[in-house]
DNA sequence: GCGGTATATACTATTATTAGTATATATTAT
DNA sequence: ATAATATATACTAATAATAGTATATACCGC
């Protein structure tokens, strides 16, 4: 995979932020969604063209389909997150706050709605 | 300065051969025109966007513009230059190809034409 | 098989990015 | 003042990326 195919993704706030999202632990399409407040066309689209990249993967469970890194590409990723999460720019700050709202949700849908898929319920974990 | 509008900087590769060679030291215009071996209106255009963008700044000596990097978003840059000149793909290979052609055409230009900015020809250290 | 939920795709309209040609400006040397 | 070199800009044509609406598919529970 090309340098700038990786850079044209991140170059896109909202798919930073689901590089973001994903990087702490895989995810469903509509826990993303809720999190990001993002039409499920756009997400779709823009999960579908970062999977078609090489940048993710995704395999269903029940109606869910879960996505998550895929690992060869998460070192340059993971690099630019670490950078961003600590720096000082609105769309930084953008990054901190989704990470906790997906924190907020996976315990909700996990603990008090018992609904959620086994790979996200268990990843609660923060970076 | 937001970052996806770094990223989208970094993710053209002219424009990421430029910063790779501006991140090894201060160029003017026809060297670099000279080493990306790409038409000078091109190189002006892209110069001046990402200067616009705060990523370079300009100075003149003579009928030379002499371009460089913003000392603020030097981390970020060389943070990826460094993982990309280490990493395997064709455009990486490119940068380190770059970066030798500098090397050569620096030499060229200070010991043998003797025409060349004092800026650049002080320059000649790799990284 | 039917209705509901989750997700994906086709198609179109809109907007942004890039490339190319021609021309302009700035500086220096004559 | 003129010519030569280096660089920038205006304008246009071509191409790519994005967003939106509608529709399709996959799975589940009944």
């Amino acid at each position: 995979m090309e340098a700038s195919e990786i850079y044209k993704c991140i170059a896109d706030p909202q798919r930073l932020r689901i590089l973001n999202l994903l990087e702490a632990g895989p995810l469903c399409v509509c826990h993303m969604q809720e999190i990001l407040e993002v039409p499920q066309v756009k997400m779709s689209k823009q999960l579908s063209s970062m999977k078609q990249l090489g940048l993710l993967k995704a395999h269903r469970e029940g109606t869910w389909m879960i996505y998550k890194l895929v690992d060869p590409v998460e070192g340059l990723i993971t690099a630019n997150l670490c950078y961003l999460r600590e720096a000082a720019c609105a769309e930084c700050n953008q990054l901190q706050r989704d990470l906790t709202k997906r924190e907020k949700l996976i315990l909700k849908v996990t603990k008090i709605e018992n609904d959620c898929p086994q790979e996200v319920c268990q990843q609660i974990t923060f970076c």
